[in-house]
DNA sequence: GATGAATGAGTCTTCATTCAT
DNA sequence: GATGAATGAAGACTCATTCAT
């Protein structure tokens, strides 16, 4: 149990100097003595700098994957929109909590390792393949309007990335706010209803609008 | 002028191996053995690795920058909607013809030195700032639902990056519908017009959608 | 007298490690490991790593230079070749049977350390100058033909050592048999007696044979 | 041309080192130190240290390898004795020149890598396997008293080795002299011809010698 | 201008040894 | 005495950059 301690310890340290600097311009050295450890304890947690960080990331990408549930639906499940606001949630909960964490995996985790960058990318398409799942059942459901749902996938997941990375560079960011602005632009995007109403009528097939209805 | 070409030829056997392998694990011994040059000329061109990676970036931001049109408003200006189409058109049309500078720009422009990564984030702030004054201005001339504009245009940028990423990676993208795809998801969301049209009523205070019609 | 017993416990796995993979690629950690003993208890054994090495060495070479005995010339003392035989038997008898030591001061005693370098030769040397002075003593008994003793010595050695070498990489080596392989090659050579009677008077001042007698 | 030049001039110095220290206490410092060039040099110009010595090594076997040519029984060709003398010679003549490359075979070329050792190994037996050979034509010939061939092998391939390595502790050997002394004591071993004339009738089946005839 | 051999600072990693418990 | 976590010196190797030709 004192080894796990002592791991999480270093974890710790290491995971704010990969934050702030990423991979390649930490080295072991800053690590150390960070964590006020002889470099020699460093081999005995880990087997190497890309161990430790590769750990970093399982944990990033395992617990936010964790906290994605699929939808669920059926007599007696929650709303699907309630399920997921309670994803976005919950992801968002981790990690603007965990920003170090978030930075490293927004912004340096891709680009010095191919087995790394396949397990990154790996992860992102599972999350873009669930969404396009939900959005897919939406269809089926007449929830959702028919479209391209890979691409409306890969936009729903690209739009909360940025929006993550943007509220980690703020003080306090309001959770349920986040997740209610992402959830409504995903929903019925920025236009205005009423202008969607009779917008509606002038769609053509392609999707254009037209008439006075603009935007 | 002699010299532009052959720092042209260079720096496109080097865009290339940046695409592939990030800025790291891409060393000058690869880039003059590619371009077929002496190491020592190399450092006639450029004056660093760094120098030559930053003009590739350079490069991209500027040239999809230039892609991007302030909105217009005013007697004889085209549709609003229009004018995005066409910046979301142009800028598709570069990245996706341009994929390994795409590439570099998405996936490794970030965490190797402070600088460069100042320039891509300033870059990036700068898209969303553009978006956000457009849709402030569309809130404005009430055509867009009042919402928080700053955490929209971020979620819009984000959309419209991993739908690049997405499309870089398809052979043969079609742009016309790919700017349509995010344009109407940008604009109306997911959610059937139908569906919102009724729901639009019953949204309660926090967001939520409540009686049948669920999404 | 209990730490008698731990030092040999610690000495007998050491020694099967070190004859396997050599000094270097031995570390302390595979010592304990094989010996359930902690690191720090080695220490409280051995000074280091290279004082047990050493001891091994030195009772590999104690052992082989007790079995070997100073021939005695005199009424009532054996025939010197039983002599000799009984050395050589004895010798293999030890070296055969601790293959783990032979194989330490084989193949793996020299080029770590200046000083049990040293300690290695100078247990070579002193074998060699038995040797040599026994066949001193054979040309003065004139058992022995005229030759360069020191080389003639040196050159036996080497033949016992390579032997050995051999012996020990076979399943069941026949020491007895191994002796007087040895030992007739020693004495008399390879040639056939009979080719040699002949051929002794063909032998010219350079030592090469003539006539028809050829070896 | 010039890369080959510096190779070698790395090399010579390396061997110095290398045979003075082995390979453990040999580091690149030292090599580069006394090469006078930089330690990014070094690797210019060898993969590793270990590729550098494995070189050193591949030299020395190499050329020993050449100058032992098969025995060519027949009509015209040269008495076996002769072939074996000049084989000798010309190992002799090398082997106590290159005096480093000696040492570094003798003395350094074994525990520290298994897929060197596995060369050293074969290398040898393979000159084993060669006396063997030649040991085994003899005795078809009836020039070669029956005897375990392979052991005898191993016995005067150890010999050679062992008078090479006191040869090359002297100032100035005498290449044809030590020659002549292996080749007699590999031919008719230390008795003296006389006593074996005699003695021979007394040699018993196991090889052991009884009455009066003693040595 | 072009070349490519040479440079050496910077890093990671190993492992014998120590020492607080 | 026993333990095993901690230490840090030592050494191999990389690679952006320079400079003599």
């Amino acid at each position: 149990m004192e080894r796990a301690v002592r791991r999480a310890q270093v974890l710790r340290h290491a995971k704010r100097i990969f934050a702030r600097n990423g991979y390649h311009r930490t080295n072991v050295g800053q690590i150390v003595r960070r964590a006020r450890i002889a470099r020699g304890t460093f081999y005995l947690y880990f087997d190497n700098k890309r161990d430790l960080f590769e750990e970093l990331l399982a944990q990033a990408l395992g617990e936010i994957s964790a906290r994605i549930r699929r939808l669920r639906i059926g007599p007696g499940e929650p709303d699907p929109v309630e399920q997921l606001r309670a994803n976005l949630r919950r992801v968002l909960e981790f990690v603007l909590r965990e920003r170090d964490l978030t930075d490293i995996v927004l912004n340096h985790s891709v680009g010095f390792d191919p087995e790394l960058d396949a397990r990154v990318s790996v992860f992102y398409q599972r999350i873009a393949q669930d969404i396009k799942r939900s959005l897919d059942l939406g269809v089926e459901m007449h929830l959702v309007r028919p479209c391209d749902t890979e691409i409306a996938a890969n936009c729903i997941l690209g739009g909360i990335k940025e929006v993550v990375a943007w509220a980690a560079r703020r003080k306090r960011p309001a959770i349920v706010a986040l997740a209610e602005e992402i959830l409504a632009l995903g929903l019925t995007g920025v236009a205005r209803p009423a202008l969607l109403e009779s917008g509606a009528k002038a769609r053509t097939a392609d999707g254009r609008l037209s008439g006075e209805a603009r935007l």
